[in-house]
DNA sequence: AAAACCTGCAACACGGATGATGTAATTAGC
DNA sequence: GCTAATTACATCATCCGTGTTGCAGGTTTT
């Protein structure tokens, strides 16, 4: 569905027509083809050429997103690591895919489309992962895993947003996951057994 | 500034027009003039007479919202109320303004407008409040204030999105509260002095 | 080197949104 | 209730973004 035998020129115009796409979009959602085309050092009508109207373009833009956090999250090994360092690495891999394509991630999925399918694959990733650290008793039994799942989709969106492309992954995955699962009330005294 | 001595019913076509425009943006933030003039029950051009262009509408609707959001805020006390007690109803409060003109809260703020100096007493009445609540033992000593309140905006935000207009907010702020200060992990025993 | 392909340029038609104008209706104040 | 002012409405002119087409020139592939 996306390499159709597209000649290697091509196929490059196509990445930074979506690289441009993603950093012109994000800064303004509104912004017309024409800024998208200057971005990206192309004509207008090249963008017309490969993808038909606009909506296409964020399509595509949407299941390119989605495949790459596909695969961050699967290098992190979710069904084979331990449930901790599963999250942290799943974390710190999904943050900076996150970081570069925030805007396509934002966007709404078609119902149906390759990225609505993909969309549901992650969710279910994040499901059995956490699932499993509830069996750990890293979550407490009675947690509402879906909420769980929701306050750590925010709490990567949060740490994105205030960094600046300052702090490196590793350090702000470690937050999360520590927010995550302690909160920010007093931490119990080290001495107790 | 915002009431120069406007005749009765200009008044009142204002106001719907702010909360027309508050509900057709949300669903499309890109909506015309005209679908906006529509939900508000008034001509095109009356929208036009009162707000010189689209921008001029949507800082009022971001001064207007934030004018109700402090409103809230101060309503929970958070300079004299208890701080669990204070978050508790500030965050009902602050749930259910925002739950009725998320578009505009979430509008960015020209630097210098008075939307911008409101959202700095917001932030600054919320960092006071996180601050008696450290000094209450409610949250950790070394605990990243700043973070914290990040946290607390987010979750706020996250409990927004779910809800279809459901679950009452004082159930919600009670939720948001107990992830903010303890987090998913286990709890400690109820046997615990 | 030839063929096939891709790109940029220019011009075009189209639709939708914007903003201003003159006229009819409604309101406030007495 | 009456008058004067103010408001709302319908129409119009205009602009901007979109999507399309044809062609000339350059690049990749074979």
């Amino acid at each position: 569905m996306s390499d159709k035998t597209l000649r290697a020129d091509a196929e490059r115009s196509v990445r930074a027509i979506l690289e441009a796409a993603e950093h012109v979009l994000a800064a303004d959602p509104g912004a017309s083809m024409e800024q998208i085309a200057a971005e990206a050092g192309v004509a207008r009508t090249t963008i017309h050429r490969r993808f038909a109207n606009r909506q296409a373009l964020t399509d595509a833009l949407a299941t390119s997103a989605a495949r790459q956090l596909v695969k961050a999250i699967d290098d992190g090994r979710p069904d084979t690591a331990p449930p901790l360092v599963a999250m942290h690495r799943i974390t710190a891999n999904v943050l900076e895919v996150k970081s570069a394509w925030a805007f396509a991630l934002a966007l709404p999925a078609e119902p149906g489309s390759e990225a609505s399918l993909l969309q549901r694959d992650i969710n279910d990733s994040c499901a059995l992962t956490l699932r499993r650290a509830q069996n750990d008793g890293l979550i407490d039994e009675k947690a509402d895993l879906d909420w769980v799942r929701r306050v750590y989709y925010a709490l990567i969106g949060e740490s994105l947003h205030g960094n600046a492309e300052g702090a490196d992954p590793d350090t702000l995955a470690a937050r999360i996951i520590d927010t995550l699962l302690r909160g920010a009330g007093p931490r119990p005294s080290r001495s107790a057994p």
